[in-house]
Parts: structure tokens; sequence; C-alpha cells
DNA sequence: TTGCTAGTGGGGAAAAGTGGGGATATCGTA
DNA sequence: TACGATATCCCCACTTTTCCCCACTAGCAA
């Protein structure tokens, strides 16, 4: 389960240091992906094979359009953690999720996922979702 | 079942013991998250687990804005409770909470979770409350 | 008074996060 | 093929933060 969130810099070479709690989880090796609402995903080698099965068996009873799976592929990198538990973003991730080189990083936990968002574009959904949950509290 | 209400002093490093008669269900760890009306709620693992999956199941189902999927997760954090029987309380939480550093703050226990309250916040919902309970006793 | 538990405070060791250098590989060009 | 430029990866080092442990105090009970 996947909580939390953590602002880190993006350094100049594309790296990002994963939060530690989520290492164990994401080590060696984990993918990298396009999200919803442009931002990058970043599954498990476990979940992300289980989306790749699921594609690949929907194409075949035609339940999904042949070029959203290679978009998804195409899309799609696996990434080695290293010793220092950084990933490297690639430059195709980067511009999707609008993220900059040498500037801050959103690393957000969605349960099944960590999120990695521009902070401009997370605090607004952020903010907007809280207050409907926070409810009247003033 | 969580009941009655404890005041605590929050430390210096954002730290906070949780009262001893809460402590067996809460530990070795357990999960604090926003809760409604400006409050910081405090979850068992199990109970916590169980709201997790349903907000996935939710959203997979179209029954829950996804936005709200991932405030929740990114607003909840895992915390482990210490030597001592405290807890920290990540920033991002005192803030939603109106909670400050070397103040007092009062932890409630309200049946299934634990709820973590600004001391001024809480006597105004409390006061208000047991009048309407009291009803018109003169 | 003594012993135990609960709550509080703080210091030091360890881990996390960040930056950068240098070896190796890759590519283009002469 | 040889050579230089560029990119990639791996490792080292520094700084900051976190967490773990120890110590102190207050209250209650025996």
């Amino acid at each position: 389960m996947f909580v939390g969130v953590h602002e880190r810099q993006l350094d100049p070479k594309g790296r990002m240091a994963l939060p530690a709690s989520f290492r164990p989880r994401l080590e060696p090796r984990c993918y990298l992906s396009i999200g919803r609402d442009k931002c990058v995903d970043v599954l498990t080698a476990e979940a992300f094979e289980e989306v790749a099965r699921d594609a690949v068996e929907k194409v075949r009873r035609g339940e999904m359009d042949r070029n959203q799976q290679r978009a998804i592929a195409s899309n799609t990198f696996e990434v080695v953690v290293d010793a220092q538990g950084r990933i490297n973003i690639d430059d195709k991730l980067r511009q999707y999720a609008g993220l900059t080189l040498n500037s801050k990083v959103v690393v957000s936990g969605s349960f099944d996922r960590v999120e990695i968002w521009d902070p401009t574009r997370h605090e607004r959904i952020n903010d907007q979702a809280l207050q409907e949950i926070a409810g009247s509290g003033e």
C-alpha cells in the first residue's frame, strides 16, 4: 500500500530519489509509465506485468484499441533503482508530466501505485479534493 | 472500541504520546490521515487497509473520483509507534488540523477510530453537540 | 518511601537525500 | 579503422534529517 507524499529534487541528470518507504517494493527494478491526468506512474514489476497481460487480453477480445496498447507500451520504461535509491525519469515522461530538470517534483502514494507530479499541478488537484473531503470544518 | 478524551503535549519534534489505553490496538504501526471537519484520524492498520481497498474498488467501478482517492492516499501516513508509545504527526497533517508544535492537542476516541484535535476547535464542536444531546433540560 | 507506569525532553548514531567525478560505452566523423 | 565528442552508468562524499535510545519527572499504588 503506497501512501504519503514527498517533495523531491529532480537533479540535473534527470534522477530522482525514491522515498525510502517506497523502495523495498520498487527495488531492484520497476516500471515508469504515463499516468492519468498528466502524471508519471511508477508501478512495481508485478503490478505492471499484470497491466500488460490485461492489455494483451483486452486487445485480443476486441475490448481495447490496438493503438492504445501500442501507446502504453511505447511510453513505458523499465528502470533500475541505483545504489542511492534513485531512478532515472526518461525525457519522454518528463515532457508528458511537465517536469523540468533541476526543480522540485511531488512523489505521491496512490495505494496501488506511486505517482510523480509537477508540484503546481498536484497542489491544484489536491486542494480541490481536500475541500470536498474536509467538509465544513470552517 | 475507542472512547474517552485525553490532553497531550505536541513536542518540538512533532511527536505525541498515545494514551496508554489506545496503544495495544495501534501498535506496532497505524495510519494517520485527514479526518472530517479538520481533525487528524488515527486508524488501526486493519481499518485503514479496508478503507484503501474500498477506495481502489470504487474508483475502478467509477463510483469515486480519482482525485479523491489521490487526496486520501497522499494525505495518509503510515507511522510506527516508538518505544515510548509516541507517534510522529507529519507536517502536512498538522497544518490541515491546525496543530502547532510545542502546544496542547486533544486526543479523542470515536469508537472505530481515534481523532486528534486542536483544543479550541474540539471544545467548540463538543459543547455544541453536548447541548443538542442534553436537550432543554433547563 | 519505594516501585511502577505514563508522559516528556533531548543527544548521538544511522539513514536519507543530493551533488558530482570518473570510468565505460556509444555514436559520428574523418 | 582511429579518434574525438557525447552520453550513461556507477561510485564516492557531503549535508541534513530522522529515529532510536537514554534520562528525567509526575502521579499513583503498595
